[in-house]
DNA sequence: TCCTTTCCACCGATCATTGAATGAAAACGA
DNA sequence: TCGTTTTCATTCAATGATCGGTGGAAAGGA
């Protein structure tokens, strides 16, 4: 009764609805033509085609031939490709990590210009965390000539209330409770922030330019330090009733006997994730030092046999999800993504423990962008934030 | 590959968007003058009044005094008031039980004019079942004077594919399968029909008319002969990629010995189902009939300790799933969701199980609706239909 | 009575939207 | 090689939605 319709978009003017809306598929939906744009829109060709051709003149987007062509590429015509043109705009993006920061400069489609990664325990220190990234920013900012950025958009590794941007307190994460990250980056760099789960960013990148490109609906699993996962939800990010959904590293597995930090014995996260996993390799591998084992050059049959546990145990977890929510994919990211044989794992089990009608649409795949989803995803958080 | 990113892409034209934009603001927010229009869309107050005098021809909206006046009211020429005018449409909604049969006549607001409600083994002879609703619905049809439907919406007792409206192959409901409910209602009746999950429908019913008025993100559970979700993201029925979201009658609860029909052990409806519980009450109250305990009546100490104890495993599993979706309501509903212990058993397993951030915002309630919330959310989809 | 405030109707200029028809570009098949 | 098929894009004229401006209508307040 009281909630409006539609989300009270700030509407500049109604005649150019359709060109905005135009404009914001194809900058969403990369590399698209215009029957594309007919499909999507449900508008007659003739409405696409005038407002494409407006948006030419305006000089928002490019046009540009079909890339491959020949024999087998479908008979007919081929459509022209479609592209936003990138502005000057420039905007932020972040990835706290536990034990990396990464940095990157966006454009205002959400592809990164350029990008830092370093080294660092973000866990230890979140201010150190917080301004070592404004550091690398800045240093970004000064290698391209941007003068100002639009705006920040970071991920951090908890959960994160939408309204405040308060980081909540958590059983994962002690040093970044209490804290107002996006404030904080706001102060420092004087432009609008926003800041949030580092699962929901990942999946957001994958959303756009990974995996999860084709899927309307799917979980993206960060298997790393934690677990947490990101939703997409009817093609778009969905953080929950109040920014935390996809808390699921204490999720309890019953009967196993791993004591979790939070107290409990058995949480999902206690039983997968990095330094469990590298636990059991340094017993099998004992001439490995724990800390520096890659877990994605391991290729050795017992490794693989560890990877496969966990993946079993994480996707029976992951089964039960997947028939509340009926995703079309399931897309494994973080560290441990990496590992086919924990990939394998997780089909396995969801195979075996979910629904017939839940596994006959979900595909289990590994996250398209690798370590780099996170940020990738912060750089579409912040171009969408740009627009607003 | 191409998804749409803004909401949905069935628009019959472009030309009618702001006269069903404005159409919809004043069915749903009621009372509302010219400028109240303004200032909810944005619109040039010409564009709303163009639109509003076409409603006014098409007899779609009336228009009344302002009720109140005389000093006090505010100064300046009061507006006239716009109201949805109520139509003679009818729907029908139908909700396909185990045990029962409920039809209802609903008009087009969602509302529903009269129902019907009788036992019948559904599960047993769907085509029975089918017949009979459409008798029903014909028997109300004929006391109301009303010619014929706008069309008919139904929930059925398992998981219903969004595109085809094919009753998928599953172990709870093993008549309905490979059937298409939807196809043999529209060939007895003659009008569009629409069918889903019976879960999915009693959510719409809470959401628009029971407990979950108010909240924009909550689960639904039907607990009763078996266990299913419904779930409400965003203010809206989230079905899924392929519509079978919510079934989660086949997680496992670890190291639960009873065997559920589907071959494996410890499943949460074999665990927790009228029929599990009703057979626990038989061995401590030997002197009722199994088949005809009424939940709701019970209230002596032993049946509350059963309920309570079967609200906790139910809880313990909401609470990994509260944690992946984080809604701000957890609703109970079905014919165990009648019972005051079942769901402070189910608070308390969520308290205790999910994390602190996902506890401090969802409320744990019993249907607003109590049985009649399936039947409600069919009128409800019955009317969405109807305006389709 | 006159002023102020608020709401609404009307008008004309612009231009977005539309279906149907036409034109274009590629693969395919003989 | 040359038409055929398939798919994509554009043109065109009709329609009417959108919008700012202007002024009238209905109320309270002085």
């Amino acid at each position: 009764m009281l909630l409006p319709m539609s989300p009270t978009t700030a509407r500049p003017s109604l005649r150019d609805r359709t060109r905005d809306e135009v404009f914001a598929l194809i900058r969403d939906h990369r590399d698209v033509t215009r029957s594309d744009l007919v499909d999507l829109t449900g508008l007659p060709s003739s409405t696409v085609g005038h407002a494409v051709a407006r948006l030419l003149t305006e000089g928002r987007i490019t046009e540009s031939a079909m890339a491959i062509k020949g024999p087998g590429s479908g008979s007919g015509r081929p459509g022209s490709i479609l592209n936003a043109v990138a502005t000057a705009t420039r905007t932020g993006a972040i990835d706290f990590g536990h034990q990396h920061l990464s940095v990157g400069l966006g454009d205002d489609t959400g592809a990164l210009v350029d990008e830092v990664r370093i080294a660092l325990n973000v866990d230890r220190d979140p201010v150190e965390g917080l301004d070592a990234a404004c550091r690398l920013l800045e240093q970004l900012c000064e290698r391209h000539q941007v003068s100002s950025l639009a705006c920040v958009a970071a991920g951090v590794t908890g959960p994160v209330e939408e309204v405040t941007g308060l980081v909540s307190s958590t059983t994962t994460l002690s040093n970044w409770a209490g804290m107002y990250p996006a404030e904080e980056l706001e102060k420092r760099l004087g432009v609008p922030a926003v800041v949030c789960n580092d699962a929901s960013v990942g999946a957001l990148g994958e959303l756009h330019r990974g995996s999860g490109r084709g899927h309307r609906d799917f979980l993206y699993i960060k298997a790393s330090h934690g677990i947490g996962a990101g939703l997409v939800v009817n093609g778009q990010l969905y953080q929950g009733g109040s920014g935390f959904a996809g808390e699921i590293g204490h999720i309890i597995i019953a009967g196993r006997p791993e004591l979790c930090r939070c107290g409990n014995r058995g949480c999902l996260e206690a039983v997968i994730s990095v330094p469990s996993v590298r636990e059991q390799l340094s017993h099998t591998h004992p001439h490995l030092d724990a800390g520096m084992i890659d877990l994605a050059t391991l290729d050795d049959p017992i490794s693989a046999r560890i990877l496969n546990e966990a993946g079993r145990s994480l996707g029976a977890v992951l089964a039960g999800l997947c028939d509340l929510i009926n995703p079309t994919a399931l897309i494994i990211g973080g560290e441990l993504g990496a590992g086919r044989p924990l990939i394998d794992g997780v089909r396995a089990s969801v195979s075996r423990f979910a629904q017939p009608a839940t596994t006959s649409v979900v595909q289990v795949l590994a996250a398209g962008l690798g370590r780099r989803a996170e940020l990738v995803g912060a750089a579409q958080l912040a171009s969408a934030l740009s627009r607003a």
